[in-house]
DNA sequence: GTAATTTTTTACCATTTGGTAAAGTCACGA
DNA sequence: TCGTGACTTTACCAAATGGTAAAAAATTAC
């Protein structure tokens, strides 16, 4: 049920739907789903229409694949959350690892955000299946360093919201973010405000 | 050069005009511009799409209505940021403003946010030539604030940024935040939440 | 009540779009 | 070098889409 049982694909295989699916990334996360089309993906990959439906089935297939993929690597870094390590420093580098992932992927972040704007019509069950779980225990382990006094007291789950708001921002809203900033990298600065924003809500008061 | 010197309009065209925007606020901030069609529009207004088409001239002249008019109100809050009141309960006041809006006006905030992710290709101009110079107003009065000593030092476009990150969030992400709650009204937690998180940030640590 | 004007409907149209059929081309192992 | 399967192109198509023309209906002004 999970797979046809395709051979393993050929060389050329490899190459072409990898060329399909950078193009289709660009043209999703620019034009949204309904915006693109198969032309624009076509041409953006160097291949005619009917040559991609050689590869892909339908233009639904595509954005599925994409997201799929997409998401095995998005929520990585908030599995590696160690309830051993310091929570403030572990919270402070997930926050760092999730700026620069926006920084450095804004196409592929822009393409979930469209998607859940959109009320996550492909996405939804994943949602409540595999992050809703993931994020219960998360927010389970953040409660536990709060009790344990390691950290000062926050709503876990809208710490984990905040935190992915504002790294996010910096893809999502990266047009807006670019008109307002005379510095043109802020990836330095964006970096600094997080960390000073995040390091004064978690650093518990008392000793 | 403003308009075309139209006579005013009847009561019914202000009828129908209103209905046909409603309907489209709720359809672009569902299906993008992109997902969005003529015939959706009309249903939801409850006129034919020819009918609608003697209202707006074009499917973008709808769209663009609908972005000036948001824009108008979008901005207040901030216009209104009063350089002479307490700096911290002033800014605190206005993330109280926009998370209201957020939750009160989803459809607004994710119109906006679809039209930034791809690249604001109808308000860019608007970006530059209105929010820009506000912005860097605002960002002066703050760091005035932090030059006398009655907030804590941060970046002021920065913070201004993490404010409409995180009250923006809970309407363009609402879908996965809906998910991910087993609360189901997350206004007060939100608003909890964010108040510690700035009051933290702001407040000026010597005395 | 009737003429003039505004609003709505009916009937279209050209283009674009996702997708298909089938013929042609290429690569490669025997 | 020849055949077989993988890959690509050409030529399409039906549906959907943004938009128009003009007749019909409803409203308003006098």
């Amino acid at each position: 049920m999970t797979d046809t049982p395709e051979k393993k694909p050929s060389r050329i295989q490899m190459r072409n739907r990898r060329l399909i699916l950078d193009s289709a990334l660009d043209v999703f996360s620019r034009d949204g789903y309904g915006g693109a089309t198969l032309d624009t993906i076509a041409k953006g990959a160097g291949l005619s229409k009917p040559n991609l439906l050689y590869y892909f089935e339908s233009k639904t297939e595509i954005y599925v694949t994409l997201l799929s993929q997409l998401l095995e690597t998005w929520l990585d870094p908030l599995v590696e959350l160690d309830p051993d390590a310091d929570p403030v420093e572990e919270l402070l580098g997930y926050v760092r690892h999730k700026l620069d992932m926006a920084l450095e992927l804004p196409a592929e972040s822009k393409l979930f955000a469209g998607e859940i704007l959109q009320g996550a019509p492909v996405i939804s069950g994943y949602l409540k299946d595999d992050l809703k779980p993931l994020f219960d225990r998360k927010c389970g382990v953040i409660q536990d360093w709060i009790d344990a006094g390691k950290l000062a007291p926050v709503d876990p789950a809208h710490l984990i919201f905040s935190i992915w708001a504002n790294t996010q921002h910096y893809a999502d809203f990266g047009t807006q973010v670019s008109v307002l900033l005379d510095d043109q990298n802020p990836a330095k600065r964006a970096h600094q405000h997080l960390e000073q924003m995040f390091r004064r809500l978690l650093t518990p008061m008392g000793r």
